[in-house]
DNA sequence: ACCGTGATTGCATAATTATACAACGCATAC
DNA sequence: GTATGCGTTGTATAATTATGCAATCACGGT
């Protein structure tokens, strides 16, 4: 035992990062028109927040109000204009699955076949923060630089990865 | 000529018209985020209809609202996704460069790293015109099936491509 | 270990948007 | 001319969404 920093144990926010994934898919694969289903939708996925609390995850995500088929207003995910479709909607995430963090290390979860590719990008945009990056095939390994932090990462990174 | 409807034939609400255009106009110009705003900009233009009516018109034009970069809310015309910066911009492509034909063969160029990945997605499609794939670092191979020619493929990776 | 900062959320409420209803105008049918 | 129907709009209000404030808790630094 040495200089145990305070073991930092993965203790990231599970609820709300799940949450706004479970959001995305709802939003994907049903028509919803208000938060209150969005609401209803969440609780039977097990997620209990409020109205408040959706409006701003809805923000967080990007996801839009528009005018659906049968004219009443429906959620939309962003880039969605109802000319995008939902394979290019994963297209559109080029793989990128989740970010977490323990300590000075983050670990990034891709699509399958694509930590390489975002690894070489994330590389390639030389970021203060990152010391370096190791990929396999679904999984990024990335140490971070002394003096920086996971908010450092994050703010860095959202600069071209969309929705982070 | 009995029968004679009057020349009052085309009465149609010529105010209407223009004003959707007008709608159109501001919001493609402009940051509007409420309906009082727009309803502001409206007048100096010289139409005055209430914020009900503004609400119907919206609806008709299937203008949406989504967060803005500020992340209040802002109407957007369709077709418009103001949510994605532009170094996003090269990491929704995806690492895609692109694509090449000769015959029965197709090379699809990517950034590094990426064509694993691309290839991936691409497999998960199961493209009726693709007989298979075959991918190294930053090159795909694509095999096309007899009775399918580029514009069959390109159609076919046009629908989870964006911008193909 | 202690403190300060920032993040997350609920509550209550303000702000905003959608809509039921009725009125009006115009055009066609009787 | 009168009646009927459709489309447009305002009014008033319901429905929905956004947000200021406060409490809580994790994390980083001292």
């Amino acid at each position: 035992m040495h200089n145990y920093t305070t073991h930092t144990v993965i203790k990231v926010e599970k609820n709300k990062e799940q949450r706004l994934i479970a959001i995305r898919s709802i939003i994907r694969n049903s028509k919803i028109e208000n938060q209150e289903e969005l609401h209803a939708a969440l609780l039977d996925a097990g997620f209990d927040v409020t109205q408040a609390t959706l409006s701003r995850d809805l923000r967080l995500l990007n996801v839009g109000k528009m005018p659906g088929p049968d004219g009443h207003p429906v959620y939309v995910l962003p880039g969605t204009d109802i000319n995008i479709s939902a394979p290019q909607e994963q297209f559109i995430k080029s793989g990128f699955v989740s970010i977490d963090f323990s300590g000075n290390l983050s670990v990034i979860k891709t699509q399958p076949g694509f930590a390489n590719g975002i690894a070489s990008i994330i590389d390639q945009n030389k970021l203060p923060g990152v010391m370096g990056t190791i990929a396999g095939d679904d999984t990024i390994l990335l140490i971070i630089r002394e003096g920086y932090n996971k908010h450092n990462i994050i703010q860095s990174l959202s600069d071209f990865v969309p929705g982070l």
